[in-house]
Order: C-alpha cells, then structure tokens, then sequence
DNA sequence: AAGCCGGGGAT
DNA sequence: ATCCCAGGCTT
C-alpha cells in the first residue's frame, strides 16, 4: 500500500467527477430520507428507469411521515413496474420504524442503519457517506469493476465469495476527507467510463494508476463465473368476464411480486393445452366454473430465473362463489378501474390487447 | 455459500 | 432472440 498513491488517486477521481458528473434529481439534496429512496431504487436498477420513479415517488411521499402513514397497497401502487418489490415493502416497514423508533431521522450510525429492513452493506454506506458524509466506502457493480481493472483483481465480481476482497479494498482507498463526492465519482467512473462493455480508457482520470490498462488486458476483467441457463415456462391466464365485470386478485405479501394485483393465472402441465390449464385453474385457485376460453393474445416475459409464455384467455362466467386457494384476495371491477390496482408487468403487456376484445365484443 | 427476487437496455 | 447488469434476504 502506497498512501500518497492513494492520496494523488482520490484527488484525481474527485475531480474529475467535480467536472463531469450527471446532473440527476438526487444530487440536488442531502436530505437523507431522499438519498435513502433514491438508493433503494438505484439497486439492481438503471439510472434513466429510476428517475421518473423517483420524482413520483417523493411527490407522492414527501417526508418519511408521509411514507410511514400510507397504506402498504398505495406504496406497491407507485412502486409498479419497477421490480424486487420486496424493495417497496421493506421501504415501508422503515419508514415506520425510523418513525416510531428513531423520531423520524434516519440513524447516522452504521450498526442501527443496518439493522432496517432493506438496509444491507450498500445501501448502508451509500447514505451514511452520501446524506451524512461519514467515511464508508461503498461496493456496488460499479466500484467492483473499476477495482477489478484498476487492481488487475482475479476474484470474480459476480461470485459471493469475492465480497470480501472488495470490500477490504474499498477500505483501503476511502477518501476520509470527502467521503461523499469520493463514493460517488467511484461509481460515477464506472457508469460514465469505466463501463461493462467498451471502457473509454481514453477519458478516464485513472488511466496512469490502471494496472489493467498498462499491460494491456481491460478486455480480461472483470472476470466473472459463468451463470446456469435458466428455464422457460408456459403459463395460461384467465379473464373471468361476469355481468361487464372481470376478476382480479392478489398475491400473497411474500416471494415472487407479493402483494401484487393479477388475473387468475398458473404452470401449463404437460399433456395439458393451455385452455385447459385455464379451466383448471380458475377451478382451483378460486373455485369458479367457466365456460370455454377464448384465445386474447400471447406475451413473453422475463424474470431473473425463468423465462414464460403466458396465453391470455377470457371466459364467462358460469358457476360458483370466489373461494381463494393461493391468493389472499379479489375484486369483481371493471375493466376501466384496473388502473387504481398495482399489477406486475406481465399482467401489463396483455392489458391493451385484452381491452380492444372486450371493447369489440361488448 | 447458494438460491431467490424484476425489469430494462445493448447487441 | 440473447446476453448483460446486480444488492439484500432467506435458507
């Protein structure tokens, strides 16, 4: 370790972000309650994605008060389409926390920061250095990568087990003195040019302190493990039409979009056709028998670890009372009213195709 | 340590 | 159509 290195490194990196920085809505306050949302947002989600949110969000939610006082539906609500939405449970399950327990001020120390639901190394860091300026270095995406080039680090930045090598590195280089502007021209140096694909070596600050650069091999970090396939599904869902009315219901809070609205939906089985699968499920999962389902469209969809098909069917409704299994509730609404719902995407994309047959066949 | 959890953009 | 990106929580 070569301290005055290090000292003439951050000064070069800080400078630059002085210069060439993005002019984005979070950097226009320290407000820690704001820096937190943005945070929270900016996880595992692109910057051009996060912006709009971010400006519904905090009209919607101006202080943490506001957060902790709305409902957990009104949150999902504004929350829709931005994925994790564990993310927007956990956002208000800490709202309502720092409230009751911390007089609304998001705490400035990192063992009470860390134990708020949401809140892990990252987010941890990002607010204490960002809102409070307190030295700790952050290690996200970026920052992993930036080491990884700059150190020649063989530890692949998408292996759990090479945590630790970064995070002792990020400890090493943290600027003491401007811990703000220092986490954030790291990984604005990453997003800006040190990227994933087609680095500007030629623009960057740290070119004479890159050892990747020097023997030439930015092509070969960071090196990273290789992932598994991941499987693709067929999923059939039903509109259930009564009386001008269609059926909607939620998902339960945990796992995969908790609390989430959608149309009654499930696996094909194999051997099975998806009209079947229709009939089968509606049976099931809230006990109504339909008639026959008439094919609305087919969308794709992709999740971290699958992929699916989902073939849309409306059908009418012939028998039986709503008797959930799976789902914790349901509305009969029109088709108008979904719009006052939180649905995930999938249910999103057939949406437009489902209203131009309802509006023909009505 | 490994698996679960969305969605968007680049190619 | 395929690949890339990625922090926190649970098990």
């Amino acid at each position: 370790m070569v301290p005055k290195q290090y000292r003439q490194l951050r000064k070069v990196l800080v400078d630059w972000y002085q210069h060439n920085q993005r002019n984005l809505p979070w950097r226009q306050t320290r407000d820690p309650y704001k820096i937190w949302i943005s945070e929270v947002m900016l996880q595992q989600t692109q910057v051009n994605t996060v912006i709009p949110y971010y400006q519904r969000f905090l009209a919607g939610f101006p202080d943490i008060h506001d957060l902790a006082e709305s409902g957990l539906q009104n949150v999902l609500k504004m929350w829709e389409g931005l994925g994790y939405y564990s993310r927007a449970r956990n956002l208000h399950k800490t709202a309502n926390i720092v409230v009751n327990d911390h007089a609304g001020v998001i705490p400035d120390s990192l063992t009470e920061i860390k134990k708020l639901p949401g809140v892990g190394d990252y987010i941890a860091a990002a607010v204490l250095s960002i809102a409070y300026n307190i030295p700790q270095p952050v290690v996200d995406g970026n920052v992993k990568r930036v080491f990884s080039r700059l150190f020649c680090i063989d530890a692949p930045v998408n292996d759990s087990k090479s945590h630790t090598v970064f995070k002792e590195k990020s400890h090493e280089l943290m600027d003491p003195t401007m811990p703000a502007a220092y986490n954030q021209a790291l990984m604005e140096l990453g997003a800006l040019v040190c990227k994933p694909q087609n680095p500007h070596c030629p623009d960057c600050p740290l070119q004479s302190h890159c050892l990747a650069y020097k023997d030439d091999k930015i092509k070969e970090y960071p090196r990273r493990i290789k992932t598994k396939p991941i499987p693709k599904y067929a999923i059939a869902v039903g509109v259930v039409m009564k009386k001008g009315k269609v059926l909607i219901t939620r998902r339960k809070d945990e796992g995969l979009l908790g609390g989430l609205w959608e149309f009654p939906g499930g696996r094909i089985s194999p051997s099975e056709s998806p009209e079947t699968t229709c009939l089968r499920i509606l049976k099931t999962k809230v006990n109504l028998t339909v008639g026959a389902g008439t094919f609305v469209t087919r969308i794709k969809h992709a999740y971290t670890h699958f992929k699916i098909t989902v073939d849309v069917f409306t059908c009418r409704y012939k028998a039986g009372r709503v008797k959930l299994n799976g789902p914790v509730d349901f509305r009969w609404i029109h088709l108008d009213e979904i719009e006052a719902y939180p649905l995930h995407k999938a249910n999103h994309k057939f949406i437009p195709a489902l209203r131009k047959i309802m509006k023909s066949s009505a």
